[in-house]
RNA sequence: CGGGGCGUGGCGCAGCCUGGUAGCGCGCCUGCUUUGGGAGCAGGAGGUCCUCGGUUCGAAUCCGGGCGCCCCGACCA
């Protein structure tokens, strides 16, 4: 049993001036975490208990799951990540010795598993297997925010598979997307499993699990048995205003219109009967990229499509090789050889498009029949759009995991191989999956969060019940409530008291602020009547008191009952 | 990296424009009263005003450099 008198639990009434988030707020102000530098934060005897319960959870399931717990250094040479290209990474803490060697502070634990591996896997019979770690993390963070949300420092779990071929890799992928469903289930959590970006990693596979909160740094796309990151979700768009067509192109005056906005305007027409051209620079030099006039470009895809990173055209650029700015169309551009992406959400009617002509554009342009292009998915999927049928919605998410299929890339790059049976050298085909337990605490705290504090699930809540004797210290109301916390503490229960000299108000806020499951109060009128009041946090419920005497299968049953 | 904001007691803030005794609410300590929603009375402690330099008889206040923190965007293997 733990007593709020003597534990560290230092709540304040008013959020910290620089909190926005709503988890930022109440994690401070429940006394859980607190700030030593940006982007690094201490926890709490309280918050850690949270922290705590939500990596037991990791663990039993990893665990379960087959996978085995080592430690691996935090601070490691620089070398290994030379072999592996990551020493460029701008996120890396790099740093030296005293000895002037060149280390860095590990930021994932890619490099030095896959060493141990190398130095101790010789043969397909000792494969397969999938370590994991629970340790810290370092990443010099462009700009930490929103509290614990991202952060520089940060406790992660990250597992590695390893096996001997493709299918091996699905089956240690599968294991791994069993155990993460029971984890995030098991902690209380709202979820989403979505695919995500691959990114410039180029693996065979990635997903990454968001959980939905306002603080989302993402944004993902859901509908009825679909859900992925807007980074690749492809979705079908409302269907077009098309014009009359007039089968040919047609220059048509439009001074000032140099907006999507202002062209339908004046033409009298929806803006998805336009396309709206976007010129940027990517690998292969400057591209024009078209879209339905009432779409946007969604950078990540785009990125895909081109190969690689891209960087808007400068006006100059755009005049060289295609038109002015604001009038950019795939007709007579400067340069007709300039590379015209088509999106895939255009289709083959007549559109309005510029002319690259100051104030004109065309109208009847048509894909195919007027211009070439290569049909791309580059497209910002948007509320209005539908999945199978099924309308979308798009909301913000905070990722609090992923899982990738890495394949060779690190065992080639670090020497990890095996003989496989005809004593040919195979390099091993590697998986990694990560967890961050402070995302899903954070997360959890904006989902379940209210106005006075977090109504934890009982999974990780830092107490199961709460009990509060609201007479001063000797008190028959506090004799009371010592007596039944001692009584609910030897049934198994994890108990805290409020046996503090304060005011009930205090009491009860402090109780709604810490946000365990169940708040048991004995006050004068109750114990009168030789009961505790009993209330569930979560929605602020009246639930049967509890009867003082044999308190134990009451709090049972609340306690199962409660989220 | 671009843009914006902030730095005054543990927390939240005022004072700065127009230089001259450092202030308010909450919290904290002592005593008495109070005890079902952050209580009352009385007394008290606690601040190099982020830092360094400049201007001035005098700087929290004006000027310059630096540091720190937050927010928006970019970035995020």
């Amino acid at each position: 049993m733990h007593r709020l008198s003597q534990l560290l639990l230092p709540t304040e009434r008013q959020p910290p001036a620089d909190a926005e988030a709503l988890s930022h707020q109440l994690m401070v102000r429940a006394g859980l975490v607190r700030q030593l530098g940006s982007g690094l934060w201490s926890w709490m005897p309280a918050g850690w208990r949270i922290h705590q319960k939500v990596v037991d959870i990791i663990r039993e399931e990893m665990d379960a799951a087959g996978a085995q717990e080592l430690s691996l250094p935090v601070l490691q040479p620089r070398e290994l990540w030379e072999k592996t290209g990551r020493d460029q990474i701008h996120e890396l803490f790099k740093l030296e010795d005293r000895k002037g060697s060149e280390m860095v502070l590990a930021m994932t634990h890619e490099e030095a598993v896959t060493t141990h591996v190398a130095q101790i896997v010789k043969s397909y019979r000792e494969l397969p297997f999938t370590l994991y770690q629970v340790q810290t993390k370092e990443r010099d963070e462009p700009r930490p925010r929103a509290g614990i949300l991202r952060t520089r420092e940060f406790v992660m779990k990250d597992a590695y598979s390893f096996d001997r071929d493709d299918a091996g890799l699905d089956a240690s992928y599968e294991a791994q997307t069993a155990a993460y469903a029971k984890i995030y289930d098991r902690c209380g959590v709202r979820w989403y499993r979505v695919e995500s970006d691959v990114g410039m990693m180029g693996g065979a596979g990635a997903h990454e699990y968001m959980a939905p909160c306002a603080a989302g740094e993402d944004d993902i796309v859901l509908a009825e048995g679909y859900a992925a990151n807007v980074e690749v979700a492809t979705t079908t768009p409302s269907p077009a205003v098309v014009v009359e067509p007039i089968g040919a192109p047609e220059p048509v005056e439009t001074p000032d219109a140099k907006t999507i906005e202002r062209l339908a305007e004046l033409l009298g027409i929806d803006a998805s009967a336009t396309m709206k051209a976007v010129a940027v620079v990517g690998p292969e030099g400057l591209v024009l990229v078209l879209l339905r006039g009432d779409d946007t470009v969604q950078e990540t895809k785009l990125a895909n499509a081109l190969g690689g990173t891209h960087r808007p055209a400068t006006e100059e650029e755009i005049a060289a090789a295609i038109g002015p700015a604001g009038y950019l169309g795939p007709i007579e551009m400067a340069d007709p050889g300039t590379t015209v992406l088509l999106d895939l959400a255009v289709g083959d009617t007549e559109h309005v498009v510029g002319a690259n002509k100051a104030g004109v554009h065309l109208r009847g342009v048509q894909p195919g029949r007027d211009f070439q292009a290569r049909r791309v998915d580059v497209r910002a999927a948007k509320a209005g759009d539908t999945v199978d049928g099924k309308p979308v919605e798009i909301v913000p998410a905070i990722e609090v995991g992923n899982i990738f299929k890495l394949g060779t890339k690190y065992t080639e790059a670090l020497g990890a191989t095996f003989l496989d049976e005809d004593g040919k050298r195979q390099p091993i085909i590697m998986g990694c999956y990560g967890i961050g337990p402070a995302r899903i605490v954070a997360s959890t705290a904006e989902q379940c969060g209210d106005e006075r504090g977090i109504a934890w699930p009982k999974a990780i809540a830092p107490w199961q019940v709460h009990v509060a004797g609201l007479g001063k210290p000797g008190s028959p109301e506090a004799e009371a409530a010592a007596k039944l916390a001692a009584t609910l503490d030897q049934a198994g229960f994890e108990v805290i008291l409020d046996d503090r000299a304060g005011g009930a108000g205090e009491k009860l806020t402090d109780a709604e602020l810490l946000g365990c499951p169940l708040r048991l109060v004995v006050g004068r009128r109750t114990l009168e009547r030789g009961e505790a009041e009993a209330q569930r946090r979560r929605g602020s419920v009246e639930l049967d008191p509890i009867s003082l005497d044999d308190p134990v299968p009451a709090v049972r049953a609340h306690l199962a009952a409660a989220p």
